[in-house]
DNA sequence: ATGGTCGTGTAACGA
């Protein structure tokens, strides 16, 4: 079984992007983040048709996010429960596995905008919102994936110039430490079980040619439950897309979960 | 050099 995020920033723009994607990865869950488009203007026919249904939280403009899947899914969670907040950025889905069920869940978490601003003050909020409601969340579902946008580059080797990122937004220590916080859960990034090319990142400005010159970040992650870790058995960046015309600033990642892989 | 490019929606704002 593979699970992707993606961030498409716009899936208006990008949905012939995501069809083409799909054709070539044609993985059992696809996390989207970014819709900015409203409920009643999600393109379901067009998933339909390419043999997927979807499950999405949109908001017209900003934020909105979804669930691609082969399968049915069920128990269907918008936002962080007892969170109160307009913004469209969480949807949990329950997927059927081997293993039993599984907690399959988009996010697309704050930017933050600058550290010490209103919304670094939000984004540091929510973190700890959804940190309370994952401890839970586990509980009922020992199976977990949460795949998205964290916004969050966990450590230097995720930043392309260390240096000039110091301490800005994105890669700020109370943010690093939110991070911490949910790997404290028991939770597993992914990407950092495996050999990885130096420099791999997810996330490239469009101004100054970013992605030519590589300078990106890794802020998008699939972090898994102790539970699901030791099924995974590959996470890959798809820097594809990102070299699209009209591309998103972002590129997929995603996990191989392996159900014959034997449990720890 | 304090900019730069997108998407939304048609002026700024968010990223």
């Amino acid at each position: 079984m593979k699970l992707a995020t993606w961030n498409v920033n716009s899936l208006k723009v990008r949905l012939p992007q995501v069809l083409d994607w799909l054709g070539d990865n044609p993985v059992e869950a696809l996390c989207l983040q970014e819709l900015k488009l409203a409920d009643d203007s999600f393109p379901l026919d067009a998933f339909t048709e390419i043999g997927y249904r979807a499950k999405w939280a949109g908001q017209k403009t900003y934020n909105g996010v979804a669930v691609i899947t082969k399968a049915e899914c069920s128990d269907v969670q918008r936002n962080i429960p007892d969170y109160e907040d307009p913004q469209q950025r969480l949807l949990a889905t329950t997927l059927d596995s081997p293993v039993g069920a599984i907690r399959v869940i988009s996010a697309y978490c704050p930017n933050g905008q600058a550290v010490g601003s209103d919304k670094y003050e939000y984004k540091l909020r929510w973190f700890g919102a959804l940190r309370a409601w994952l401890e839970r969340e586990l509980q009922r579902y020992p199976r977990l994936a949460i795949l998205g946008d964290y916004n969050i580059a966990p450590a230097d080797e995720d930043v392309h110039d260390p240096a000039k990122w110091e301490g800005e937004v994105l890669v700020s220590e109370p943010e690093r430490s939110a991070f911490r916080d949910l790997i404290g859960l028991g939770l597993t990034d992914a990407f950092r079980m495996f050999e990885q090319e130096e420099k791999t990142f997810t996330w490239w400005d469009y101004r100054r040619y970013a992605f030519r010159r590589n300078a990106g970040l890794r802020i998008d992650h699939v972090l898994l439950s102790e539970a699901l870790r030791p099924y995974c058995a590959a996470c890959v960046v798809d820097r594809k897309p990102r070299a699209n015309e009209q591309p998103s600033d972002h590129a997929p990642v995603i996990a191989t979960l392996d159900w014959a892989r034997a449990p720890a």
